[in-house]
RNA sequence: GGGCCGUUAGCUCAGCGGUAGAGCCGCCGACUUUUAAUCGGCUGGUCCCGGGUUCGAAUCCCGGACGGCCCUCCA
């Protein structure tokens, strides 16, 4: 975890740390590494005694590009406008679609993960006029911005072209815009039908002044803009931004040739990829991103982030895999390292730096958290999984002590998070099901075993055990009397119920099951005799 | 063609200049009640390849191979 408090250390002076995101599409779970990130660098300045803000931008002046976000018939009309002028969905009370989209996962996600910028509005920004001073420097220079394009990323503008875009005064739009003849006050544009594909511009002509929030600066001089306006000296940017020639390359040309401004340090960050390949919602690899969020609890995902370098990508694939349960074992090994207990394996550099940038509460008291009792993924979703156990008094006695509020919080959570995997993520070998006929694994049951299931029907027989305790204590008592290992014993009802090796404590699974069933099955397993198992293979 | 990242035990990964590590899997053993329990032990690795720097390299440098993502538009 040295690489926030490298960075933080490395700076001197007040520090302004800023991201930013347009606010559509979806918000998949790769797209909070850069909040996350920025939140981490954030806390490390200020827990040095550096004095900083972090900031975070809504590029609500960003055209609408997602048809798919919008009712059909309010394609036509709105593909193309500021989302600050898209209407906000029906049934929302927000006043525009980019606050309805903000409110509705920015704010939410936000909070749940702990990071609090303060946010700002581009829309608002433009229209206040704070950015005017740099979009006539812009105009000024346009021909030093083209060369920048030429230069940096060899891509040639046509002659004539401003870097700005005109908000169309008949439809609206700012993403069919092209702006020409820059005369010190005014630009000429024109409302292109076919600029761009996704958008269909009226073909409108005229003059406006581009100022006040009439017209917006281009994606890589709004970047730069955002620089010099709010002074900001840290922001890093996803590595496809990032990459040579490419437009963090151009901005930070921007800065310093147009704006005449140094730009912030950067910190590019690598992307999360799920089963070898980026997250996608429109290739459908990100689908699942929402439900991430929802099984993965805050901490866990911040520490996710936080683990790795920025610049390392992130594997992550919870799909039928155990990396969700592994993410909370590591994460509780790191909290055990931090609270002093001894751990098994190599530590990161600075494990308990990495366990305090994980906790959602920048104040929070960590030694007490890294002390809190917390029972492992894997073992509850075994637990859980028992019909009639109480997980927290199951979880106070393996504690060896009442668990404080602080910790019931903790296992509620987790309860509430292994349930979500179990729907979800979770592959078949996690979950167990009480087979409705005798389980074709139940060849594997040896003689003895055989016999011991016989003596508990027998036992049964005698009085069916009322709870779970009771159930294991019968459950006991005969594989002793047979003369049978418990384990044994545990393997040849899990094999005869369940259909696998393992499972949930077999007591309270069979409390939880009708007698007449339990009975009938333990004689049918009993009985069972390897001979009449699945067919021998087709021998070859 | 360019950028970044990765390549370490069967799998997932840590270590990133000082005698190769963890978890899971597998195997052996202990355990009469936390049974995917827990605890011991074992098996298992030319640390992608080739050069170089160094007393010493998985770790640094150069070159290469393979894999992933990105580099067009839009932001």
């Amino acid at each position: 975890m040295d690489w926030a408090d490298e960075l933080a250390a490395s700076v001197s002076g007040p520090q302004v740390v800023n991201d930013s995101k347009t606010p559509s599409g979806t918000v998949h779970v790769g797209s909070l590494r850069g909040p996350v990130v920025h939140d981490a660098i954030w806390r490390a300045l200020r827990d040095r005694g550096t004095p900083a803000r972090f900031l975070y931008g809504v590029d609500d002046l960003d055209a609408m590009d997602a048809a798919s976000l919008l009712t059909p018939d309010a394609v036509d009309r709105y593909m193309g406008v500021p989302l600050a002028d898209v209407p906000a969905p029906p049934g929302s009370d927000a006043p525009n679609y980019a606050r309805h989209f903000v409110g509705q996962l920015f704010f939410p996600t936000f909070e749940r993960l702990g990071i609090r910028p303060e946010f700002y509005w581009m829309s608002e920004v433009y229209r206040s006029g704070a950015l005017d001073v740099l979009i006539r420097r812009a105009l000024d220079r346009a021909d030093v911005v083209r060369d920048i394009y030429r230069r940096v990323s060899r891509v040639e503008k046509p002659s004539g072209w401003l870097p700005i875009q005109p908000i169309c005064e008949n439809c609206g739009r700012v993403g069919t815009t092209i702006a020409t003849d820059w005369d010190g006050e005014t630009v000429r544009y024109q409302c292109l039908p076919d600029l761009v594909k996704w958008a269909t511009g009226c073909g409108h002509n005229g003059r406006l002044s581009p100022f006040g929030g009439r017209a917006a600066l281009p994606w890589n001089l709004d970047w730069a803009a955002k620089w010099s306006h709010f002074g900001i000296t840290i922001e890093g940017c996803g590595k496809d931004l990032a990459t040579a020639g490419g437009s963090r390359d151009r901005s930070d040309a921007i800065a310093r040739d147009v704006f005449e401004r140094e730009p912030p340090s950067n910190v590019a960050y690598e992307f999360l990829n799920v089963g070898g390949r980026k997250m996608s919602t429109s290739r459908g690899t990100g689908a699942a991103a929402h439900t991430i969020a929802e099984v993965v609890p805050p901490e866990q995902l911040r520490f996710l982030f936080l683990r790795p370098r920025p610049n390392q990508a992130i594997e992550f694939n919870p799909d039928g895999t155990d990396a969700i349960p592994r993410l909370f074992d590591e994460f509780d090994r790191i909290a055990d390292a931090t609270a002093g207990r001894e751990v098994r394996g190599e530590l990161p550099p600075h494990p308990e730096r990495l366990f305090e940038l994980s906790l959602v509460d920048p104040d929070a008291d960590v030694p007490a958290e890294a002390a809190a009792f917390r029972p492992a993924f894997g073992h509850l979703s075994l637990l859980v999984q028992v019909p009639g156990v109480d997980v927290a008094e199951q979880m106070a006695a393996e504690k060896g002590s009442p668990l404080t509020a602080a910790e019931q919080t903790l296992l509620a959570g987790r309860i509430a998070a292994v349930r979500r995997w179990l729907e979800t993520y979770a592959p078949e070998s996690a979950r167990y099901a009480v087979m409705d006929d005798l389980p074709a694994e139940a060849a594997r049951l040896g003689e003895d075993q055989r016999l011991f299931l016989g003596a508990l029907a027998l036992r049964v027989d005698e009085g069916t055990p009322h709870a779970g305790a009771e159930w294991q204590a019968a459950i006991f008592a005969v594989a002793t009397s047979a003369g049978l290992p418990a384990g044994r014993a545990f393997g040849a009802l899990y094999l005869a119920f369940l259909g696998r090796t393992n499972g949930p404590r077999a007591g309270w699974l069979l409390a939880s099951l009708d007698p007449g069933f339990v009975a009938r099955r333990l004689r049918e397993a009993a009985g069972w005799r390897p001979a009449e198992a699945v067919p021998a293979g087709d021998g070859r």
